[in-house]
RNA sequence: GCGGACGUGGUGGAACCGGUAGACACACGGGACUUAAAAUCCCGAGACGGCAACGUCGUGCGGGUUCGAGUCCCGCCGUCCGCACCA
């Protein structure tokens, strides 16, 4: 015997070429076969693959092979979700081509992929930058620009003034652009918006319908949507504190010559008694109006503005207000006014810009009202009269009071419920008029706002329309697609390089043949990544989806992907497919939700490194570092310099925290299933990881183990087809058990995607057959070699390069990956007898080994018997005994 | 700021639907093999007290429901993720 090591690197190079020239993992489509898509989120080639790209994908691949195992076509493609900002960024630094830039990461990142083994269907590959991918985006866009889906408006972008470009949200920091450190303008421009609220009700409904989703997606994405029912209302502004409207002058016939009213959306119109001021958003027409003969307003507008369109921004920052001195009338009180102050908090976008402060009862009014010395009335108390005095100091005291209770301080509302003042307030408003309507109407709001699409810069999905003087928008006839983005593109500055292109933006006008110019805004990138799914399924059907393909392969069965997309690119991808039904690309089974199982794994996660002597840290990589010692004494110091390092906190990899490990140099030295078996063991999947050193030795130890094992069997176990014993030893059947346990519980656990409990279970088979090597006994020999091959086929899906190499060398000359999964045996799931435990008013004190199938009295019976519950009554009488079978008996006294 | 999650030994974690907390692994200690080391194999181990049998405590903190709570409820503390132009 004394067989070698095993050698990962040098065996998964030879699995991977008999796969690909076997295709052996090449899909197609069959109405006759039962069928799974097994997805993980798509990457952006960045480069390299990091740790991250090895989880997610190890996960879907386990998944994959063990649904091929259980005779499943499997559907699981990869492509690249290639637009986007980094290959602009690239470019403009080293003067490169987004072109060559992307897919020369493609290539890297491929080759990489293929190193790990993945049983990908390569054939179906796509890459969202190529022309035949975007060629069919355009014509959805087209079809949905027809139905009315697509549309112009105006939206904030953040403008750098210096640099003369668009900014990205995260090109902000601190309010300055990135590069230029001016601070950032909003600017309003024109721009693409997808009518995703048309779907709002039904996203929202539907998400009922995802029950294997977790319920933490669907209740972020129900809070994004953000239902809410309240009252839009209207409130009179006080004579003479008014400005003109601005474009009054001009006499355009719709707008009054005054603002002489304000309308506002409000979910507790029940407060209304406890208002003490109104606040607009400082783009609000009003605030607008007030600005034009208020320097100072403008001013603080302006500086609202420079806070850039980030609504995290917004919302942390000191909340600030101007009292434009308008005032508004209160709507049950003509000789009540309230102050109409202009805030840095309140969003044009959500309601209708403007809202009443209630301080008493919203934590953000009262911290706004203490600041500028407004009134805080109480209007809802805790009905009990103990309770009433605390809630009210603490409102005093500056904490807003949420929970429900009965109207106070309100006139014809006291004594009511809110829910019942909500009702009251919008009967009594629904039946006022104000310059001849209702003064309120009930209203059902959403958070939820269109989705912008336009992107000012080159790499991204050109938008297929061209603007003519005469003709206005005019959409490129689908004979003249793809729009192609101009390969002789500058990017040496900032800017939008389609915008400044000599050549490429001029066109005819396709409909009246004069001169016009194509739009130079391109599509963000998750309208890319919002229909790749539907593509995998045709992706070399000339239209942008194949009918027949498509309601075979959809819904995606399993989708894997990061809960940082829980709810952007999920909600647009549900959006988007129904847009696609509405156009006809889509929904033509009936089927409106794309992803039918979703998973968010966790991220991966490493110590971080930093010189000790330097501020700011200056970042070591984890090979640039050596350690000594242990717990506590634990040290590192800089290899080159021998100085010494701070070991810093545990952190998501990042390159700017260098805490990486590079996936390649982990494949190349230990082997792909060695970092596969890592990132499944341990952790469970929806958790953080922690990359460490000893994780990776145990798994390639663990690697070698198995071989051993393999080995063993092969010199001792029976040989391969040998037929079964007519009886076995107790040794024989102890290890029988354990493998179909371990079989069935395997299995379940992919199913279910806890790896990490799958791996322990292989743990033990190992274990057990480990210590069946030191036993003798009849028919053990035979059972060795089935727990052998069990382990082999149990593990294959996670380390598929070893499980081939063990599939071989047990003697068998087919491939282990085309294998089906082995059945248990269902009489050898069960055990005979069960060991209870026994407690004494509720503290265990002994266990029970006791038959399965006996009866409860006979368990109580032979649980009062024992000596050591007799000892812990203390004499005393059992007033009752709770026996629940096969797990536990509980004497009461 | 708003929304969402998570918290169990020295460490990562397991525990089905409220029923023996700590499976499995890492690290650690002891032993076998070896000239030695590596590798491998065997044994031990939540904490505290005790020679031991055993007892007490124990799932971030404080309450509650229950015969019984890691699991359910209420209130805190801490950490992480998302916030619409990063992907």
């Amino acid at each position: 015997m004394a067989t070698e090591r095993y050698n990962a690197p040098e065996r998964e190079q030879h699995w991977q070429k008999v796969w690909e020239t076997n295709s052996t993992f090449l899909t197609r489509t069959d109405p006759a076969r039962p069928k799974c898509y097994v997805l993980e989120m798509f990457p952006y080639p960045s480069g390299r693959i990091h740790m991250g790209h090895v989880r997610n994908y190890t996960m879907g691949d386990v998944l994959a092979r063990f649904k091929r195992s259980k005779g499943f076509n499997v559907l699981h493609p990869m492509g690249w979700d290639a637009f986007g900002m980094p290959a602009e960024n690239a470019a403009m630094e080293r003067k490169s081509h987004p072109r060559e830039w992307t897919y020369q990461n493609i290539a890297a990142m491929k080759a990489q992929l293929k190193s790990m083994g993945l049983s990908l269907d390569w054939s179906r590959e796509v890459a969202t930058c190529d022309p035949s991918y975007y060629v069919h985006q355009q014509r959805v866009f087209l079809d949905m620009l027809a139905a009315d889906l697509a549309y112009r408006r105006k939206a904030k972008v953040n403008w750098d003034p210096v640099d003369q470009t668009v900014l990205a949200n995260e090109q902000v920091i601190d309010g300055r652009g990135w590069r230029s450190g001016a601070l950032v303008e909003q600017q309003e421009r024109e721009q693409w918006a997808f009518r995703i609220t048309r779907y709002t009700q039904d996203l929202l409904d539907a998400l009922g319908t995802l029950e294997k989703w977790p319920e933490k997606v669907r209740l972020m994405q129900e809070n994004w949507i953000g239902r809410s029912e309240g009252l839009m209302m209207r409130w009179r502004l006080a004579d003479g504190t008014a400005p003109a409207a601005i474009g009054s002058a001009s006499g355009a016939h719709t707008a009054p010559a005054v603002h002489d009213e304000l309308e506002i959306f409000t979910t507790r119109p029940d407060t209304l008694y406890g208002a003490s001021f109104m606040a607009i958003a400082p783009d609000h027409p009003l605030a607008k109006a007030a600005a034009a003969k208020d320097a100072k307003l403008a001013a603080f507008a302006d500086e609202c503005r420079r806070m850039g369109t980030s609504v995290a921004e917004i919302e942390t920052a000191e909340k600030k207000g101007y009292d434009t001195g308008i005032r508004a009338v209160h709507p049950f009180d003509p000789n009540w006014t309230v102050p109409v102050y202009v805030a840095n908090f309140i969003l044009m976008d959500y309601g209708t810009g403007a809202i009443f402060g209630c301080p008493a009862h919203d934590q953000r009014d009262i911290e706004f009202a203490t600041a500028y010395g407004l009134p805080i009335v109480p209007v809802v108390a805790p009905k009990d009269a103990g309770k009433r005095a605390t809630a009210l100091a603490k409102v005093a005291d500056g904490a807003a009071f949420l929970d429900d209770g009965v109207m106070i301080n309100s006139q014809f509302l006291d004594g009511l419920t809110p829910a019942e003042a909500f009702d009251a307030v919008a009967k009594r408003l629904e039946g006022e008029t104000l310059s001849g309507r209702p003064v309120a109407q009930r209203k059902v709001n959403y958070r939820l706002r269109d989705w912008g699409i336009s992107r000012q810069r080159y790499w991204g999905c050109p938008i297929p329309v061209v603007h003519c003087g005469d003709c206005g928008i005019v959409p490129v006839p689908a004979k003249d697609l793809p729009v192609r983005l101009p390969d002789d593109a500058t990017f040496d500055l900032p800017g939008n390089p389609l915008d400044r292109h000599p050549t490429w933006k001029h066109v005819a006008c396709p409909a009246c043949g004069k001169a016009a110019t194509r739009e130079t805004d391109t599509m963000d990138t998750f309208v890319d990544s919002s229909w790749y799914f539907a593509r995998f399924t045709a992706p070399d059907a000339d239209t942008p989806t194949d009918k027949a393909a498509l309601d075979y392969w959809m819904p995606v069965d399993q989708y894997i992907g990061g809960i940082e997309h829980a709810i952007l690119h999920l909600l647009y991808s549900r959006f988007f497919y129904r847009a696609m039904g509405e156009t006809g690309h889509a929904g033509h089974a009936n089927i409106r939700e794309p992803f039918a199982a979703l998973f968010t794994q966790g991220m991966v996660v490493h110590e971080t490194y930093k010189r000790a002597d330097i501020d700011p840290p200056q970042w070591l990589l984890p090979t640039e570092v050596a350690f000594e010692g242990e717990g506590d004494k634990r040290r590192a110091t800089e290899i080159a310099t021998g100085k010494p390092a701070v070991i810093g906190s545990i952190e998501k990899m990042s390159k700017s925290k260098k805490n990486l490990v590079d996936p390649d140099d982990i494949i190349t030295n230990y082997g792909a299933d060695c970092a596969r078996w890592f990132m499944l063991s341990d952790s469970p999947p929806e958790r953080d990881v922690i990359w460490t050193e000893a994780g990776v030795s145990s798994a390639s130890r663990f690697m070698q183990r198995v071989w051993r094992l393999v080995d063993q069997a092969v010199e001792k176990a029976a040989p391969k087809g040998a037929s079964m014993p007519a009886a076995f030893g107790p040794e024989a059947t102890a290890l029988r058990r354990a493998a179909h346990k371990a079989l069935d519980q395997v299995g379940r656990n992919i199913e279910a995607l806890r790896f990490n409990v799958a791996v322990a279970q292989l743990y033990e088979l190992s274990n057990a057959l480990t210590e069946s090597h030191q036993k003798a006994g009849d028919g053990l020999g035979w059972a060795q070699r089935e727990a052998t091959e069990i382990l082999v086929q149990a593990l294959g899906p996670m380390m598929p390069h070893l499980g081939e190499e063990c599939w071989a060398r047990l003697g068998y000359n087919t491939l282990l990956a085309e294998q089906p999964w082995p059945k248990a045996e269902a009489a050898l799931l069960v055990d005979d007898t069960v060991v209870v435990a026994v407690q004494v008013n509720g503290k265990r004190r002994d266990e029970l080994t006791i038959s399965r199938s006996a009866a409860p009295a006979e368990v109580e019976a032979a649980a009062l018997k024992l000596e050591s519950v007799a000892k812990a009554l203390e004499g005393r009488q059992p007033k009752k005994v709770i026996v629940v079978p096969q797990r536990i008996v509980n004497v009461v006294v």
